[in-house]
DNA sequence: CCCTGATTCGC
DNA sequence: GCGAATCAGG
């Protein structure tokens, strides 16, 4: 594989979007992390700096200060948290185990920081009480990982109000395949007959 | 252990 | 220019 336009303009985008050089290697396929971030490197655009518009590209301050290597990552994506998840009391998010898309998780990354809602919230409702009694079970034990600790193996299930303190996601393992651990996979894919009308 | 980006250097 | 190996860190 080689980086022709359309590739560098997806790894420019993803770049952009913050993704994760191992993710952007993913999603373009033929290529390693490595590889990608030496083209962002190469690409000028290590430094995830919006190039100033004014044509000031804002270079690194020339600073003599010995210390080369390890530039500490210092990004503040700092979105813009507020929106009330408990909003939702008429929807039920909650997939099925069908034809439902839950969020793809190449993609959760890019949608959680963007300050967009986040994946199917647990109201305590209508789910199968077996279920329901494992999952607060094993939140106990939950790793209690922050949004940038998640990873393609760590349980996504949101705990919590991302408004708050007390927000958290699993973070334990997860089922293969499934975003979730075992417990939050058992309340968020329900059977299809369970979750019968029982309004809607 | 999982992961992140940064750098080096032979190709 | 490319990217594996390595490094430095969370």
């Amino acid at each position: 594989m080689s980086w022709n336009d359309e590739r560098v303009e997806m790894l420019k985008k993803m770049w952009g979007e913050g993704q994760s050089a191992s993710q952007i290697a993913k999603e373009l396929g033929g290529v390693t992390r490595n590889a990608v971030i030496g083209k962002v490197h190469r690409l000028g655009l290590s430094n995830r700096n919006g190039t100033g518009p004014t044509g000031a590209p804002a270079p690194s301050t020339p600073d003599p200060k010995a210390k080369p290597a390890a530039a500490k990552t210092a990004e503040a994506p700092a979105p813009k948290p507020a929106p009330k998840p408990a909003a939702r009391a008429e929807e039920q998010p909650e997939p099925a185990n069908e034809p439902v898309a839950v969020a793809p998780i190449s993609r959760i990354k890019a949608i959680i920081p963007a300050g967009q809602p986040l994946p199917p919230q647990p109201s305590a409702n209508e789910i199968d009480p077996a279920a329901l009694a494992k999952v607060s079970e094993i939140e106990k034990k939950a790793k209690k990982l922050t949004l940038m600790e998640l990873t393609e193996r760590t349980c996504k299930w949101p705990v919590g109000d991302p408004a708050t303190p007390d927000f958290w996601f699993c973070g334990l393992p997860v089922q293969s395949g499934k975003p979730y651990c075992e417990a939050h996979v058992g309340v968020a894919f329900q059977p299809m007959s369970s979750r019968r009308d029982r309004k809607r």
